[in-house]
DNA sequence: GGCCAGGACACCA
DNA sequence: TGGTGTCATGGC
């Protein structure tokens, strides 16, 4: 049986792979959310193994607080995070980040009430790392796309080539149950997947998605 | 030594 | 709106 909806996607991915347990964090951030947060922004277009360093650059000199991001000086904000890569876009992102949580009363007031808007307005925060903090510190059902989302389905023949990343995210929002843990593991296979298929070639012939879907020879 | 990684944005036509 | 350059480090 060949699989055409995200649904079906998701339960072979699972049943391939097993549970992801995402976000990863080491539990050295206070609140622990917040590590995430940071993660989200230190990750775009960078490893996971590069922000590693930079996370543990902030936890050695205690920079593991909103107040301690708000306080630190920019330039030593940079050095903590230089190994990230694009680290002054970073800390003046993270700054960004770190002043809209603090106009809420608690970190538990920003989980509950901030809005994709409100962080979309802030500067050097996109679409994907919008819902990465929604979904992952906040536990709010919005789906991440990413770049391997975008590749996978569109493989699939379920997106158009020339889909785009709201498109893309209201297809899967409205063929899925409104479920934050669903998003969260899924997003999380779809990377799994994605580094394991497609790594060297978007052309890659080996995408393990094949013996799961009808569809063979993929582009 | 080149390519790429869990993006975003400014600028241009 | 779509394409392109820029931001930057570290691993392979």
């Amino acid at each position: 049986m060949g699989i055409k909806s995200p649904l079906g996607i998701y339960e072979a991915l699972l049943s391939r792979y097993g549970p992801q347990g995402w976000w990863p964090i080491q539990n050295n951030f206070k609140p622990p959310e917040w590590e995430i947060c940071v993660g989200a922004i230190l990750t775009q277009n960078t490893s996971w193994n590069n922000v590693e360093k930079a996370l543990d650059n902030l936890k050695n000199n205690n920079c593991v607080s909103v107040r301690d991001i708000l306080d630190t000086r920019r330039s030593e904000l940079e050095r903590l995070l230089k190994p990230s890569g694009f680290f002054r876009q970073k800390s003046k992102t993270l700054k960004l980040l770190a002043k809209l949580v603090n106009t809420f009363n608690s970190f538990e007031d920003f989980k509950r009430n901030v809005t994709r808007g409100a962080l979309l307005k802030l500067n050097g925060i996109g679409p994907e790392t919008a819902d990465s903090i929604l979904l992952y510190a906040c536990g709010k059902p919005s789906f991440v796309v990413d770049a391997y989302t975008r590749r996978i389905f569109h493989r699939l023949g379920l997106v158009g080539h020339d889909a785009g990343y709201e498109k893309i995210r209201d297809y899967l929002e409205s063929n899925l149950p409104k479920d934050a843990s669903l998003y969260n593991e899924f997003h999380a296979l779809i990377v799994r997947l994605g580094k394991e298929a497609c790594r060297k070639s978007p052309l890659c012939m080996k995408c393990p998605l094949e013996d799961v879907c009808e569809k063979r020879g993929f582009p």
